[in-house]
DNA sequence: AGTACTATCGAGAATGATTCTCGATAGGTG
DNA sequence: CACCTATCGAGAATCATTCTCGATAGTACT
């Protein structure tokens, strides 16, 4: 649960930036996504912040999570049960390593890609605009 | 909805294999499915049905499309709000460019993967067994 | 073809994740 | 420091999906 002020800063700055408040509940939220590298549901990150803020509820959880991917400070992928996970994912664009082991998530940048974007527009004349790309295998820890 | 006897021998074929029962009501799922180059939800689908099929479950479907899901005969993807929305997608394995306007959905080749597959098993020393990618953006038609 | 066995079906209830409602609280600005 | 209002907490409401159960219809075997 390392507490990095550097990028508190940086998140705390496009806070002000968006016109929305930066509440006490938005900061532990922040804190405790930035400092884990695995994805979190919203039930995951209530019941891990019950013990430290027995009075946070889950539906500010969940709006502070989507808020939170509007502003692409975290991404979300489905999990099992038709339920959403959240990673916090700032900085440049790139991908995730999943361990289908332990979890965790490393972070890939996003190289090759220009490749399929070349085949994408030649072959099927198709303007990429999006693209969403999760890797899950076992990561060098778990082998 | 063309509907393409020689498919549709594959995946009856794959049926018995599993011990399924090939009824009614999975083959009219199939061959709307197979028909059409978009992603449906289970309620769309339900819905396009009710005509032809007035008598047919909105529990039935979304049965069906889970063990389509298993046997590798549909892919799913999250949609919007919390629903899952389901693709024919029987054969080798590949992506998907959606198109953002018309939703139209083509089948693109899974190539140079495997040079992700070489940075991740060098740079990151993960072994990667799954992946997940998929494309948006506007299609020739579209444009 | 006829029969038996049981997987599957339809309808509606149940479940569970997410969102909404509303009075109370607390950022942020002047 | 006070005001304005975005945000909060608690619980109800919503909505996709799954489950329950008696009825139906594939499939295997005669």
């Amino acid at each position: 649960m390392n507490h990095r002020p550097a990028e508190e800063a940086s998140w705390s700055r496009r806070f002000a930036g968006t016109g929305h408040r930066l509440t006490a509940q938005r900061r532990v939220i922040m804190r405790h996504l930035a400092g884990i590298r695995r994805y979190l549901t919203a039930r995951e990150l209530h019941a891990r912040l019950a013990r430290s803020h027995p009075r946070m509820g889950l539906a500010t959880v969940y709006r502070t999570l989507e808020m939170l991917r509007e502003l692409d400070l975290v991404a979300s992928t489905p999990r099992g049960a038709g339920e959403a996970a959240y990673l916090y994912c700032a900085g440049d664009h790139h991908h995730h390593a999943v361990c289908t082991r332990c979890g965790r998530v490393d972070d890939v940048p996003c190289r090759s890609l220009p490749g399929f974007e070349r085949m994408l527009s030649s072959s099927y004349q198709f303007r990429l605009t999006e693209h969403q790309l999760e890797f899950y295998g076992v990561c060098a820890r778990c082998s």
